[in-house]
Parts: structure tokens; sequence; C-alpha cells
DNA sequence: CTGAGAATGAGAATCAATTTCAAAATGGCC
DNA sequence: GGCCATTTTGAAATTGATTCTCATTCTCAG
């Protein structure tokens, strides 16, 4: 069996989501294993928005043996847990982002070059609250994304035409 | 072989959308058959948003032979001809709607009964707008999806508490 | 009416995600 | 430390939506 320990990468903000984790998983009769620390390790070690492939892939790094099923099964522990959350853009796959002390916040994402740009816009949020009551609704989440070229592949789309 | 005419159910609209679609079709050397005129014929017969399994159920009661395959290309053809756009709520499955002159709407989605409300905001696109701007994105479409209870399903959850 | 090309249906294939199951690991208990 | 009920795991099977393949059938311009 491999030693249990492994370098804890990244800041204070992941440690505190570990330590969430396990009491999450204690307080509901849940073990702690080694692939699940390695896989929770990936993931805070990483921002931006990772899919189950990518996790995978850098798991495996460390740990070659780590199925896809633990991935899949670890990631939605750490959202049920509140400590990532699962996003569904166009594409097909899951991605996961960091949960722990964000506020709500919708994407812009770049359809040339997958980049994803995170935003708040208050304004927006309230006027989406109005049309919702205004229709009866009830809101409990909702999903904006805007899709386009961002910054940088506009300026490369611009000089392909020269 | 069953004749090909039927009767055409809808609007003048859906029969304006069956000429553009019969243009659209020879246009680009496609060929008209009994199948696609079942299918297109049973999508403009409704409103809403139907699921291709909905679509299937349908067409099979006017020709048990339809395939799914056969309503996944029309219905895709449909949307390349602008009659019709996909949409990609939560919950897996893609639904389509008419979208023959027809602006931009959104959409309210009752995560308990289904249903599926229409909105628009010129308001909220043009914050849209001015959000992507500021991140240097060149929008070309978006999804904005507000999910929860409906008038009516919040009446009867009151009620169940009872 | 004919023939080239397009469309069809059934089933296989794909893709993401979930489930199954036998074997292995975990953690409270003594 | 060892026991052992319970949980986890990886691999493979399964699911659900959609797409593809292919042999056969249909459409339509000439």
């Amino acid at each position: 069996m491999t030693p249990r320990t492994l370098e804890k990468t990244g800041s204070k903000k992941s440690a505190a989501a570990r330590e969430r984790l396990a009491s999450w998983i204690s307080s509901r009769g849940l073990k702690a294993t080694r692939q699940r620390d390695v896989i929770v390790d990936v993931f805070f070690a990483q921002t931006g928005h990772l899919s189950v492939d990518e996790l995978l892939e850098k798991a495996k790094q460390r740990d070659p043996t780590i199925g896809a099923a633990t991935v899949y099964r670890t990631m939605k522990i750490l959202a049920d847990a509140g400590l990532a959350s699962a996003r569904h853009f166009e594409g097909g796959q899951t991605r996961y982002e960091a949960a722990l002390d964000r506020h709500h916040h919708d994407h812009l994402i770049c359809t040339s070059c997958g980049s994803i740009i995170e935003f708040e816009n208050e304004r927006i949020e309230e006027l989406q609250e109005t049309v919702a009551e205004d229709h009866g609704f009830h809101v409990t989440h909702h999903k904006l994304e805007l899709y386009g070229l961002c910054r940088h592949c506009r300026v490369e789309q611009a000089s392909d035409r020269r």
C-alpha cells in the first residue's frame, strides 16, 4: 500500500476546504480514502473550470490506479458538501469549479479557445427576479451564459482575415 | 405505399413554415419525403417545447414505421433552415420550439411540473452586452434560464405542507 | 420511365455519466 | 494490533441521448 500522506498543494483556502470535507465525510458515515485525498488535492491545486476528464488525467499522474468512476463519485461529494459546483456549459461534459466562500456569478465563454471568464452583475440578478415575480415564479437557481469570442480570439480572427 | 397527401394541421404560420422548408430543401438538393412531411406537420401542430421523443411518439401515431433517427435528422434540418430552434434545458434532452418570425427570448422553467414560460427583457439583454464589452467579448449567443416553481406549483406545495 | 443521388429504419456505435459487483480498504471497538 | 461491519474502489456493464452505418427504398430531373 502506498503511504497516505501527500504534500498538500494549494493555499489556506484549499486547506479549509479539506477540513470542511473531512467533517462532512465523517458526519455522514463516509470514509476518507487515499483516492479522495488525491482527487480533492488535484482539484484545489487548479483554478478554473475542470472537467472530470481533466481531473482524472491529473489524478492519474499521482496514482495511476484511480478510475473514472471514483472521480465522478468524489466530485459529486464535493458538490454535495458545497465545496465545488457543477457547471454544464455547451459541449457536453460537466465542469467543476471551487465553491467555498464564493458568491454567485455567471460566465462568459469563448467559443474559440474555450476560456471562461466569470462575472457578477447585481442589476441583472435583480431584473431576473423581477421578471420571475411578474410571472408568479419563485426562482431557485438560474443559468446565464454568454458565448462568443474573447478579446484574444477576436484579434486573431481579424488577422486571419488579412 | 401510403398516399403522400395529408391534412395539413395548423395555421397560416405553419403553412408558411412548410413553404420555407420546401424551398430550403430543393435549394440544396435535398428531397421531400413522406416522413419529413409527417414530422414537420406534427411539430407545427403543437406549441411549446417538444423533445424528440415526444415528436417521435406523435409522428408514429400517423406513421408507425418512422424511426427515431429520422426525427433527429429532420429536426436538425428544420433548425438549419431557421424554422425551429434547439434548446438544451436541464435534464438531458434537446427540445425544439418553432422559430419562424419569432424574436429572441429566454425561459422560466418550472422544476416541478416542467412547464416553460418565455419572456423577453430588453434591459437584461443590454446589460449582458455591456458586461461582455467590459471584458472585451463579442457575444454571438447566450443562454438565460430561470429555474424554480411556477405559480401553480407554489400553491400546491403550500397546501401539501398543511 | 430511369438512374443517380438522397433518405430511411434498424441496429451498432459514441459519449458522458451511473450502476453493479466482487475484492480491498477504512475506522470504531476491544 | 486485530476484528469486522460498512464503505469504497476499479473495471466492466449499463443507461440515455444522439449520431452513424449500411443495405434497401424512395425521389425527382431528364
